[in-house]
DNA sequence: ATACAAATCATCCTTTCGGGTGAAGGATTT
DNA sequence: AAATCCTTCACCCGAAAGGATGATTTGTAT
């Protein structure tokens, strides 16, 4: 089955096939077909069917766009390594991100208060920071986090 | 002048079509051009010219993508009267989302820093939060702030 | 004129953060 | 086995942030 857009750009397609050797088909009977015309169709119908490959494509790519702005988070890996930021400063920098405290991340991760605070103060070196406001946003910007 | 991309596809669709014209012409001369294989040709053209414009119209549009996932704010005015906070609360909050500590938003402000602290206080009970970070995060969702 | 919201500043008090240092246990690498 | 890194936790201290309340001024609307 295809999605209703589908099913229009594909009648589309065949009607213009359709047009097309139903109107060459006509010119074949009334003239010669020559030389010189043979070219001449073979462009008209390259930049037919290039326009129509054009709108085709734009109209695919138009919901890529939608999608694609939604959620554009790939994590930085390399970032990570470059920084040498471990994986549980990272989830801490995660959590600072979700807007939570200290002792609510001490809670959620099953460890203490001074264990967070640890991992977080390494982290704000690492990332050249002294607030874990500027923790967020530089982890936003060096797409350590979404 | 045409970008470097823009050249290279010109140049390729310069390409595509003089070689389909050669094979068209050479193909002429060793058989007579049937009414069966015109609609072959036309068929084989459209479909190739299609595949080129797709791609075209893929390569465009990623541009788009990006320009577009770059700057998509706009302030929710209605908003900010909703839950009543005022132009400086509003201020204050761009701010402390650009990771400013209470002083320095004085500083910036010449004011003094019990006035910031009364009008982050104030900005938090509108906001329903209770912690800065929360509040940039809300504060994003809102649109209230980029 | 006066009622009201916004902006300013203050004081007091508690909680949270940030910085520094040290240290112990576990895993990995050399 | 030794060195190194990660994770965990502790203690101390000062700075920053948050919460509550009250007061003054200024501009705006009624």
């Amino acid at each position: 089955y295809f999605s209703e857009p589908m099913k229009r750009i594909i009648i589309l397609y065949g009607l213009a096939l359709a047009i097309l050797v139903f109107l060459l088909k006509q010119l074949e009977y009334r003239f010669f077909v020559r030389d010189l015309s043979i070219e001449f169709y073979v462009g008209a119908i390259a930049l037919l069917f290039t326009l129509l490959g054009l709108w085709v494509g734009y109209r695919l790519t138009q919901k890529k766009v939608v999608v694609m702005a939604a959620s554009p988070f790939r994590l930085d890996v390399s970032q990570l390594n470059k920084l040498g930021i471990s994986k549980r400063e990272h989830e801490v920098l995660e959590l600072i991100a979700q807007g939570l405290s200290n002792q609510e991340i001490a809670n959620k991760l099953f460890v203490s208060l001074n264990t967070i605070k640890t991992h977080s103060s390494n982290l704000f070196l690492k990332l050249e920071v002294n607030r874990r406001t500027q923790a967020v946003q530089k982890g936003k910007e060096l797409r350590l986090i979404p």
